[in-house]
RNA sequence: GGGCUGUUAGCUCAGCGGUAGAGCAGUGGACUUUUAAUCCAUUGGCCGUGGGUUCAAUCCCCACACAGCCCA
């Protein structure tokens, strides 16, 4: 057992409470009231009004403070959805309870029913009448001030940063409601929310290198997807012509204020739909959220504001690197041209590298951190978008569009490549990369060739990155302020 | 993977070659309307880990661990 004098003064309370026959961990208790509807309900009422009132009320709670004048004291009660002030007195509580009181800790959970009174000051507070501890706590609370500040203990034990960080709270809460009212929209666009393998015998739909399992019963190597796209596919290929999934992907790549190893993505088909029906889908679905989160389309996050009315700007990578990055049109047409210009901008390319990967070398370097508005920048090079449709007036061009905002990218999204012998020759492109050294080259799916073969209809779909969208609406710099439990190295103790 | 920064009491932080500090929390005392309550007293430390330099290291040097930020 840990030896630290602050746990064992509490362990000897503890010891006092047990002697004294006191029920240490109770479960037979409930609260009738949560303090937000409290508040909620008596918030505007005065003294004289709070008398009148004949109720009793009971709520339950971490004790977050006391403020303690020897027989009495101002304690503050912390549940579910906010705080509210309760009132210990010896001339009040029972010598029972009273004992109780004053061998109660900042951070038990404890239990009080009484009348609401507004104190001198004018708080709304609940008189306790009738005190229960339901859990004692051992181990002290951060600073009621400073809270807890460490990121390393914040995401490491995240139930102490919940605690003592009201923000934090409120962020998750929101990260919830967004994703809620995503859902409510697919919804009401007659789309049908469906699950597909996390586990995959191999890793497609992005080019990402994957985490890799073993399953021992069949004694066979599956990867953790790093998208779920082939799999919707194959159900749009099924007759589910409008499908969407919100769940997890795992990508085997370093960590960043913008990349945890498993994230949060939601992907979306739909049949007869084009890439440029996804743009006004995807308007129309951020509309629907900011209104929603914000009550309406302008909102700030970190140092800028964002604008969400629609249209958005639509711009070719092409003509973003001619307006943005400065290339001159000839030079985004021409292999040699661009290789010079991008090693100028400090990309690092290779020799034999094709047009369209230098220039995509070009506009992260240089474009991206551009875009603060958001803009769908379209026409991707086919030779990076192996599942993607190829546009009708330059084969060498996909269907395709990437959203960013705030020089972030939030979605990726294309009308699907539904010929099956163009998608072989991708796949065996994607292959001839592999060979060639790029780890996160597209392998060969020769089952998801198959079922093209049996025909998809036209169909376009799309991406959305949930945990940086909630970044963007909840005003958080960091991806691991969104994630509850973060990927850490873990530590030796 | 590289660079920079951080790691000292439960929490938030100071200190910087010569006996380890503050505020809050805790403990004891006073106090029945406080709002970071107040007043008096007081406990609490492997100064991230392991090496080295030195008469002497929390401090200087090296390595490692973990984290953060930036870069790739």
């Amino acid at each position: 057992m840990e030896d630290n004098e602050l746990l064992n003064i509490r362990r000897e309370k503890i010891s006092d409470l047990k002697a004294a026959g006191v029920d240490l961990y109770p479960n037979d208790i409930k609260p009738q009231n949560t303090t937000a509807e409290i508040s909620a309900k008596f918030g505007s009422l005065d003294n004289e009004a709070l008398e009148n009132l004949k109720d009793t009320f009971s709520i339950a709670g971490r004790l977050m403070a006391v403020r303690n004048f020897g027989k009495a004291a101002f304690v503050k009660i912390q549940d579910y959805k906010g705080q509210i002030q309760g009132y210990l007195g010896k001339n009040v509580l029972s010598a029972e309870d009273y004992f109780i009181f004053k061998k109660l800790d900042v951070g038990d959970i404890i239990y009080i029913a009484g009348k609401l009174f507004r104190t001198k000051t004018n708080e709304l507070t609940i008189e306790a009448q009738k005190l229960i501890l339901l859990s004692k706590s051992i181990r002290p609370l951060p600073e009621k001030w400073h809270g807890l500040t460490d990121v390393e203990t914040r995401y490491r034990q995240r139930y102490l940063d919940l605690i003592a960080n009201p923000k934090v709270k409120e962020t998750f809460y929101k990260r919830s409601r967004i994703i809620k009212l995503i859902r409510q929209f697919m919804d009401e666009h007659d789309f049908l929310e469906v699950e597909t393998p996390m586990m995959q015998p191999r890793a497609g739909g992005a080019a990402a290198r994957p985490f890799k399992t073993h399953h021992n019963a069949l004694d066979m190597d599956f990867y953790l997807r790093i998208a779920p796209e082939l799999y919707l596919k194959r159900l749009v290929t099924g007759g589910l012509e409008r499908v969407y999934e919100i769940n997890r992907n795992f990508r085997n790549e370093g960590i960043s204020t913008f990349h945890n190893p498993e994230f949060t993505m939601m992907e979306f088909y739909q049949s007869y739909g084009t890439y440029e029906d996804l743009m006004s889908f995807t308007e129309k679905l951020f509309a629907y959220l900011a209104k929603n989160i914000f009550g309406g389309l302008k909102f700030k996050y970190q140092d800028a504001e964002i604008d969400l009315t629609p249209p958005w700007r639509r711009i070719s990578v092409k003509e973003a690197l001619v307006q943005l990055a400065g290339m001159g049109p000839a030079e985004v047409e021409d292999q040699t041209m661009a290789l010079s210009f991008a090693r100028k901008v400090g990309c690092k390319v290779n020799d034999n590298d094709p047009l369209g990967k230098i220039l995509m070398a070009i506009f992260d370097e240089v474009v991206e951190e551009k875009l603060i508005q958001p803009t769908f920048v379209t026409h991707y090079p086919v030779v990076i978008s192996p599942l993607s449709r190829r546009s009708k007036n330059d084969p060498d061009l996909t269907d395709r569009f990437e959203l960013y905002i705030y020089g972030r990218e939030i979605a990726n999204a294309f009308s699907e490549l539904n010929d099956p012998s163009d998608q072989k020759e991708r796949f065996l492109q994607q292959l001839h990369e592999r060979e060639a050294g790029d780890e996160e080259a597209h392998e060969m799916d020769e089952d998801y060739i198959r079922a093209l073969e049996y025909a998809m209809p036209p169909t376009a779909g799309e991406g959305i990155g949930i945990d940086r969208l909630v970044m963007l609406f909840t005003d958080c710099a960091s991806i691991r302020d969104v994630i509850l439990f973060p990927l850490l190295r873990t530590k030796q103790e």
